[in-house]
This record gives structure tokens, C-alpha cells and sequence, in this order.
DNA sequence: AGCACGCCGACT
DNA sequence: GTCGGCGTGCTC
């Protein structure tokens, strides 16, 4: 008698054996795809493991082989298995995250040839590289790439978004002479595409997130292109991250890991820190600016009037750079005109009917609406809550300043700039959120940063970092002078930029980091809840809470938290969320996975979210 | 995640 | 009397 270990992509826990018929039993391999009668259903498995005997009774038969060839090398059901106990999910839900959606409904391949393997034993070093200069590390990428060409060896490179996956597909094209591979999820051919990698010849695979799945079998080198990015983490259970998918993949089949960025997260600094990867400085090339911190809790009132929006100083230094014919960027990261609506009577802020977030006024489309759901209405005329007070915007967006601007220098010629319109050309004055800092070859005389505070008073605990790197990207869009205007000039973020010290940033909040017990030298770990009645959540939550901590027997799991998450409303639903903190994820996960077994409240959606960010 | 089974309310 | 609500338990 033959039995498969079997696996589903359900979020149950398997395997589950399953007696393989006679006819199939030369066939059968790990790694295919079968058809399993699952309960009632019929659903496509994974086969992760064959065995001469099974400790379960009235086994199911295997219903039919779905793949001549193993689909999943041994080496990508290890890493998938990683996933599930990282990140806190079924075996089989980490496979169907790593593979085309095809794939996951039964689909037939027509067959992929990966006999030959090319094992690689080097030892697995890590890099980062740390590139002020913003494209210098290419350089380094295509020597990389090269060298594992010229032995035999195939290349992954992941970069955030699709359009850099094309043009990284072109200068790689161009600059090796070679063809390369693109990847990136519901790509046209993308069940194709994903086959065709399977073969053993030496290749470039180029890709989003989900490229770090990439089927190679004979890599010898993986690069994560701006590793800092957010995109990295999947927003959709399991909530993996591909840099760490990517270390572990890195010392399951021995390949070198690069990481590349222009600002490095926090955990890619420590690892190059506690000597775990190798740290290269790439400095910046062009002049570093004049840098200049004004402190707006000193900032002159004007006459009998509230704060003024630009300092004195800032306003002077663009209007020098106006009579220059120079350009100016002013960063605020708020769209909008108006971000608050507030009834003048009552003191009613208006609030997204399906988020608990204000309302933000737009000028030009004059409609209220919400920045996290695509709700809009018309401004009232007055309040719907006491139907007597008038509403009065205030709050500072984009638009506010364009207006501003326009009425100090009304000899300007000023834009918004927004992922519509990303080209500062016509402009004296662009005004921008964050959206236009990745665009390359931008260049600006002066560039003025406001409104920063709001987004460094965060209630979490990345927010330092997320400005730091704003900045950082920032300050490379301009060799002549960086204004910041901020209420807490002595804040390391701003400092670091003064002593033109790449790494003091880091070390300064590596230092507070590890006092607070944070990431990268904790893991947090987020159990979060979601249903449409409010109390329902907030009951369920504070009973998982207490019950986790109750049953928790580790010294190394900390039950920190219970909280309504923040948005506690989005999109008609209440999210609430345990906070856990812990040394050693696998245990935390396998606690978890447990403990939420019997965890049953109807109508709440439970997911785990490892590492959140 | 589904899907079935089971025990309570309001309808032809 | 029965249709159907969803709370509960299971899937090799």
C-alpha cells in the first residue's frame, strides 16, 4: 500500500493521508498536483510526502494525478513550509501564495522538462548595499548577475512595482546582451511564463514580490531591489514578507542575496550590524545641499494672525530662487485642501460614513472625501448633525498651499504634482506628496518640507523610519538647499541630515529601538479581528486577549495589547487587534495556531499578521 | 474556507 | 406543522 501526505489550500492543518490508487502509483511524486475528494468537495492537493503507511483509518482515495512532473521542487516546499510556520498559516495556503492562480484551480501545465540539478554549495553571503547616489548599485547588479551567468547560474531580481520590472527587464537586456524573464503576478501568459522557468538553463528572472518564488532550480543569486519598500509585505494572508522569504530561500539553496536601497529598513541595517551581511556605503555623488531646520514653534506670528503656513525664511529662499528662474519643491504629505470639515455650531467633524476617518475637502472636484475608501459627497450646506451650524474647513492639504502660493507669488507658475501628473516641467513651484519621490532624474533648486510633524507623531513605531526615508529621498532631488520646517528640530531624523552622516540615523534609532524592545530586535506579531458589529469585535478581541494570556506559558511571548486598530472602522467594518511581542516567531506562530483552533466567534474574521508593518 | 448538521423562531 | 436562521464541528 502507497499513501500521500497530502495538503489543500485551506487554512486547516494537514497533511492529510490519502490511499493512492494502484494505477497511479508508479506516477505519483512529491510535489504534483492531484484531485482529492476534501468533505464534500473536490478540491485540487499538494502532495508533500509519500509513505508505506498511514496511522489514519478510512482513508479516500487520490481521485486523479493532475501533474506528470513534480510542479513544486523540494526546495520550494521547504521554503513554503517556512511560510506556514512563520507566518502563521496552512501549508498548503503558503504553496498556493507562491504559485500562478492557474495553477491553484487544477489547471494542466503541458508538461515542464526540470530533470538536471545543478546543486550549488557556496555558502549563502548577504549584502547591503546602502546607495545615496541612487543608481550607483546597478552597477554592482549587473557585475552580480553576470558572474552567476558566467557560471551557469540563474539570477532573480524582485523590484517593487511592474513598470520597474520592465525597465530593470531593459537596462539588463541592454547591458548583458542577454534575454531576460519577466514575472509578476496576473501577467498575461503568467502560467506560461512561470513553466518556462522550469527548465535548467541559466537565466534572469526579473519580478515583483512574488518572484521570490521564482521555480529556479539552479540559483545562484537573488537581488531585492529597494528592500526598504512596503510592497515587500503581502497585504493578504499569508502576510509574508519577500525579503525574509527571500534570506530563508537564500540558506535552503545556497544562493548570494542582495540588498539594495537608497535608505535600508531598519532590519537590513542590524543585519549588516551583527555581521550577518556585508555592508557597502555607496556615497552620494552629487554635492549634498545646503540643509536648514527651522523651528516653527519659533516662527514670527504674522500680524494678529494665526501661524503662517511658510516661515519667513522659506518664503524668502523661494522667492530668490523665483527671481533665479530656478524650480521649487514643496513637500506636504497631505492631499487635498482642506483636511478637516467641522460644523462651526456643534463641533461635528465630519467623518467617512464606512471608515472612522475625516472627511478631506478637494477644491477642484468640490466634494468631501475619504483617503481610504472611495467615498465622496458634496460639502453641506450647513450641519447634518444640529442642521444650524455652517461648516468650516481648516487643516492644510496640497491645495490649501497651491492657493497660498498663488496668492504670495502670483507671478508663479505652480502645479500639485500626484501619480496623474508626475512632470514638474511647467512649473516654478511643484507641490507634492510622497508620490513623486521615485521618480528618478527630478531636480530641484530648493526643496521645502511641511507639515512633517504629523506624519512623526504617529502612534507607531515605524514612523521615524518612514520619515527618515522620505527625507532621504527627498534630499536627493536637489544639490542647492533643503529647507524642513518642523516643531521638533532636535529630532535624530532631522539631525542626521545636518551631520551628513549616513548612518547616524540608524544607530540613533537602532538604540531606541532596542530600548523599547521593538523590531528588528523583537517581533511583533498582530491577531487581528474584523466583523461588521462593533461590540461583537471589541468583546471578541478582549476575550482572545484575555484568554491568550491566560493559557500562554512562555516567558518569550509578551500578550502586550488589545486595541481597536487604527482605522477602527474601514469600509463598513470595525477592526480591533491583539498585540503579541516575542524573540522566536516559529513558537509564537505555533502558540497561535493553537490557540485560535478553538477560538470561535461567529461572524469575526481572525487573520495573523507576523512582522506587521 | 465551505459545507452539513442541529436546534430555536415566525410563517403558509 | 415546516422553512430557515446561524452557531458548531469537521474535513484524510
Amino acid at each position: 500500500m502507497l499513501y500521500a501526505k497530502i495538503v489543500v489550500g485551506l487554512a486547516v492543518s494537514g497533511p492529510f493521508d490519502y490511499i493512492v490508487p494502484e494505477a497511479i502509483k508508479e506516477k505519483i511524486k512529491v510535489g504534483v498536483r492531484v484531485w482529492v475528494s476534501f468533505g464534500t468537495r473536490r478540491i485540487v492537493g499538494y502532495v508533500v510526502g509519500l509513505a508505506k503507511k498511514s496511522g489514519v483509518k478510512n482513508l479516500k482515495p487520490v481521485l486523479e494525478l493532475i501533474d506528470e512532473q513534480p510542479l513544486l521542487t523540494e526546495k520550494l516546499l521547504l521554503l513554503t513550509k517556512w511560510i506556514a510556520d512563520y507566518y502563521c498559516c496552512s501549508w498548503g495556503e503558503a504553496i498556493e501564495t507562491a504559485i500562478p492562480e492557474d495553477l491553484r484551480k487544477g489547471k494542466k501545465t503541458g508538461d515542464a522538462s526540470g530533470v538536471l540539478k545543478v546543486e550549488t554549495t557556496e555558502a549563502s553571503p548577504y549584502l547591503l548595499i546602502h546607495d545615496l547616489d541612487g543608481q550607483a548599485r546597478w552597477d554592482v547588479y549587473i557585475a552580480e548577475i553576470k558572474k552567476a551567468l558566467d557560471s551557469k547560474l540563474s539570477a532573480i531580481l524582485l523590484l517593487p512595482d511592474v513598470p520597474y520590472v520592465f525597465k530593470a527587464r531593459d537596462t539588463i537586456e541592454k547591458r548583458l546582451g542577454i534575454n531576460a524573464r519577466i514575472l509578476y503576478r496576473k501577467q498575461p501568459k503568467e502560467l506560461e511564463e512561470w513553466v518556462k522557468l522550469k527548465d535548467n538553463e541559466p537565466k534572469v528572472v526579473v519580478g515583483t514580490r512574488s518572484a521570490v518564488f521564482a521555480p529556479l532550480s539552479n540559483l545562484g543569486l537573488m537581488i531585492i531591489d529597494d528592500e526598504e519598500d512596503s510592497v515587500y509585505k503581502q497585504e493578504q494572508a499569508p502576510h509574508y514578507h519577500a525579503r525574509e522569504a527571500g534570506l530563508t530561500r537564500s540558506k535552503l539553496e545556497g544562493f548570494k542575496l542582495i540588498l539594495g536601497s537608497s535608505a535600508p529598513s531598519l532590519e537590513s541595517f542590524y543585519l549588516s550590524k551583527k555581521q550577518k551581511a556585508k555592508y557597502t556605503l555607496i556615497p552620494r555623488r552629487k554635492e549634498f545641499p545646503e540643509v536648514k531646520i527651522i523651528d516653527t514653534r519659533r516662527l514670527p506670528f504674522q500680524a494678529g494672525k494665526k501661524k503662517a503656513i511658510l516661515s519667513r525664511l522659506l518664503e524668502d529662499s523661494i522667492y530668490s530662487v523665483l527671481n533665479e528662474k530656478g524650480k521649487t519643491l514643496l513637500f506636504l504629505n497631505r492631499r487635498g485642501f482642506a483636511t478637516s470639515a467641522t460644523c462651526h455650531n456643534c463641533g461635528k467633524v465630519l467623518k467617512c460614513p464606512r471608515c472612522s476617518i475625516n472627511l478631506v475637502y478637494h477644491f477642484k472636484e468640490d466634494l468631501l472625501g475619504c483617503h481610504y475608501c472611495n467615498f465622496k459627497m458634496q460639502p453641506p450646506k450647513i450641519c447634518p448633525e444640529c442642521n444650524s451650524g455652517y461648516i468650516k474647513f481648516s487643516g492644510a492639504g496640497t491645495e490649501k498651499i497651491e492657493s497660498e502660493l498663488a496668492r504670495i507669488f502670483p507671478q508663479a507658475r505652480i502645479n500639485i504634482l500626484d501619480e496623474n501628473n508626475l512632470n514638474p516641467q511647467n512649473s516654478d513651484i511643484a507641490i507634492a506628496t510622497s508620490s513623486v519621490i521615485r521618480q528618478a532624474g527630478l531636480e530641484f533648486d530648493l526643496i521645502g518640507v511641511l507639515g512633517i510633524d504629523n506624519a512623526l507623531n504617529r502612534v507607531d513605531f515605524r514612523s521615524t523610519e518612514k520619515v527618515s526615508g522620505l527625507l532621504s529621498g527627498l534630499i536627493s532631488l536637489t544639490r542647492k538647499k533643503f529647507l524642513i520646517q518642523t516643531g521638533l528640530p532636535a529630532h535624530h531624523c532631522f539631525q542626521a541630515l545636518l551631520k551628513k552622516d549616513a548612518n547616524f540615523f540608524y544607530e540613533e534609532e537602532l538604540k531606541q529601538r532596542r530600548q523599547l524592545g521593538f523590531p528588528p530586535y523583537k517581533h511583533m506579531v498582530l491577531v487581528k479581528l474584523r466583523a461588521k458589529i462593533e461590540d461583537k469585535v471589541k468583546d471578541a478581541a478582549e476575550s482572545l486577549c484575555a484568554n491568550l494570556r491566560e493559557i500562554n506559558k512562555s516567558k518569550d511571548i509578551e500578550i502586550v495589547a488589545v486595541n481597536p486598530s487604527n482605522p477602527a472602522k474601514l469600509r463598513g467594518n470595525y477592526h480591533w487587534q491583539v498585540l503579541l511581542r516575542c524573540s522566536k516567531v516559529i513558537a509564537a506562530s505555533a502558540f497561535l495556531r493553537n490557540s485560535l483552533k478553538n477560538f470561535r466567534h461567529s461572524g469575526i474574521i481572525v487573520t495573523v499578521d507576523v512582522d506587521p508593518l
